[in-house]
DNA sequence: GACCAAACTGCGGGAACCCGCAGCATTTGT
DNA sequence: ACAAATGCTGCGGGTTCCCGCAGTTTGGTC
């Protein structure tokens, strides 16, 4: 059995081998690399069936490493690896994770025990599996009021990367007024109008923003491979659209 | 000589307490605490004239805890130790550190002779000393072209925090139409314009705190110490002026 | 089918925003 | 001392946004 590490941090790189070779003596051959860039490649050429990964790396994330290696290989079972329980992984984890894929989700925070639990369950039985508080932050976020479904989230990400409302429209395949509706229940959920009536005087779309970050329920990662999502969206869109029905400003005066 | 380590991976702890030994013998006493608030406690208790700080950490962040820090003993010597090199902390430290203070900047990155090094520079000496990379970033940043003055980065804190263009007015103290040519040239120097002109359809505001965002201009830390000032400055506000020109939306009908 | 709830859509208006234009104040260079 | 440069400000208009109102589709229950 081959296993693939990408960690870029070496104290946790060099912890998390030796958990590896006391928790799955079936292994014949680590490989360490040091970002999702080196992990994908590493990953091609190395046909890993099992991988862990840290998230939040350098150059390429954890996440968009991830898709990448699971597009050209889905079968590979994949253990994410991470400080942090933000819910904005949760669901890049979960929007990338192909049908009867083995992974799992375990915090830095672990037991050298749980780890090495987590370690066999995933990477060779082929389980799915999840940390204790990841469970619970998973739960709490299918809750009822302040949970976003998958498609306000959707419209979230188009809210970050900046698109207003007639693009986020057409991307999301809407009418403009659905766009707006789903806004507010965004503004709602993320507590803009709550706060909105103690201070008068907030730009709610930006504020939605702000909030969705400090909240965890975006960020930076989510957002970069949000943005790559975007410009392939834009590549693939026929080019008619991109002119609204304005003057035209390309060509012809 | 006693010193205070706030750091809550326990990896990087054990680490730097080593090489705390090995670099400063004339350490008496090591204190570990593991986030800002226990930081800040154990600071005021223990009187420690020396800190390595790490910056991002759950419930108070570095930065927000060497500022309570610093207000309480100016002369205290602080080590902000990172992971990242955001230009969002190094303006978060300038933002705080009092005059003739002696305070440094090291990379987790670093050597473990450059980070003996910076330690004996730093807390013994009382020098003011950076990491090689932290630098060359604090050099490009003071660039012509691409890098914000301290003014226009309040006013990106101010639209990062969701106020909108009169409130920002009356908080950097200048009128509605300076604001719009602050936003004007925060626009241009995160380059939202540039991609306005290839993509058509976004909304400048939020687009600007996107991109402050994946270039690392901002980070969650950054934004909660402005939301934290926000607040402050909030609450020492007189009432009058809540209520623009409306119709009063308190008290009588 | 009758009914209801939830989601979607169009209309319209008031507020906020983006920004060109032009007038003042201060600073800087020669 | 004059001019050019830079920063601050008001005005006006075109656009986008926020959202109440009302009408339509969808999906489910009785």
């Amino acid at each position: 059995m081959k296993i693939l590490v990408v960690e870029d941090d070496q104290f946790h790189a060099s912890f998390l081998q030796g958990v590896i070779a006391e928790a799955l003596p079936e292994v014949t051959e680590t490989l360490h690399v040091q970002d999702g860039l080196q992990g994908e490649a590493a990953a091609r050429a190395g046909r890993f069936e099992a991988v862990v990964m840290d998230l939040q790396m350098a150059r390429r994330n954890g996440i968009e490493a991830a898709r990448t290696i699971w597009h050209e290989r889905p079968r590979t079972r994949i253990l994410f690896w991470s400080n942090y329980s933000d819910e904005a992984y949760l669901r890049g984890v979960a929007d990338i994770v192909p049908a009867h894929s083995a992974y799992g989700y375990v915090l830095k925070t672990a037991s050298r025990e749980r780890l090495k639990l987590v370690l066999r369950a995933v990477l060779l039985e082929g389980q799915v599996m999840m940390d204790r508080e990841i469970q619970r932050l998973r739960r709490r976020s299918a809750s009822p009021r302040h949970s976003l479904s998958q498609s306000e989230y959707a419209v979230l990400l188009d809210l970050a990367l900046g698109l207003q409302d007639r693009l986020i429209a057409e991307r999301q395949g809407l009418s403009l007024r659905t766009v707006q509706n789903r806004l507010l229940t965004l503004y709602d959920k993320l507590g803009v109008n709550g706060e909105e009536q103690a201070l008068p005087g907030l730009n709610k779309r930006v504020r939605a923003l702000s909030r969705a970050i400090s909240t965890r329920t975006l960020n930076l990662e989510r957002l970069e491979t949000a943005q790559h999502d975007l410009e392939c969206w834009l590549a693939a869109r026929p080019a008619d659209e991109k002119a609204p029905p304005t003057q035209g400003a390309d060509g012809a005066l």
